[in-house]
DNA sequence: TCTAAAATGCAACTCTGTTGCAATAGTGCG
DNA sequence: CGCACTATTGCAACAGAGTTGCATTTTAGA
């Protein structure tokens, strides 16, 4: 039972702080021009992986197949991640909808374990 | 207005064979292997590019970024492809359920021109 | 049959993400 | 405080997905 204990960096802090003041989900590309030349591009790969673990931030795939981070604001109770996300085909935002939960029937035969409802369009600054 | 007519080739009717054959939507690799050496990698992008396009077929983002096709087929009239996708995480099968729409409400200041639903879990040959 | 343009093949390139490994730096303990 | 253990980092090299330019082939229509 060897039980890694995680440890606090420069990169690690740097990285949650930049993801939890920010209002729209980020790229790894943001994170990288966002923290200059802090820390290598792989390590930045690396702590996002780690904070995704740990159920700090989540991971979200946009419509268009690029891969963003947001931090988890309102998951404290039961951490579930079936809110809406919101992507903008204007300015490329893509941000969590927090109280927008959709509903569906699906199946007895299909069990569902994640759920990503992404909606795509013109965000209220962009309309 | 010099409109492009669409020409009737080997490689565009296998692919859209393929994929109207198939119960699941596939990835450029699956095709790519599905094909052999009748056409390039390329080739199949560009195939792909051009069937959806034309509305023949839709691009589906899983939930893990990979990218994949299905041919569309109860989209005839209207075509909304506002259905719900289903993501097996154990045989990595990406299914339409055609008949499945989500119901959700949003503030009016948002815009939808597009929907992703997603569904990850087991799929019923997994459960 | 002939021709314009659509489609293809090939090579080179970009972008995103991963992996192995040596070097660096937190953390707990004495 | 200083040490040891190991999590973390940087670097380099690599893998996979997708794109682009260009010369060549092929289709469809006249």
């Amino acid at each position: 039972m060897d039980v890694k204990t995680a440890r606090k960096t420069a990169a690690k802090t740097k990285i949650h702080e930049l993801l939890a003041a920010s209002k729209t989900a980020l790229a790894h590309s943001d994170i990288q021009h966002m923290v200059g030349g802090l820390c290598d591009r792989v390590t930045i790969y690396r702590v996002l992986d780690r904070l995704a673990e740990a159920g700090a931030i989540h991971k979200i795939v946009d419509m268009d197949g690029t891969v963003k981070y947001a931090a988890c604001r309102m998951c404290s109770a039961g951490h579930h991640h079936n809110h809406v996300h919101f992507s903008c085909q204007k300015c490329h935002a893509l941000l969590c909808l927090e109280n927008v939960v959709p509903s569906y029937t699906l199946p007895e035969t299909y069990t569902v374990l994640e759920t990503n409802f992404t909606l795509s369009g013109l965000c209220p600054q962009c309309a």
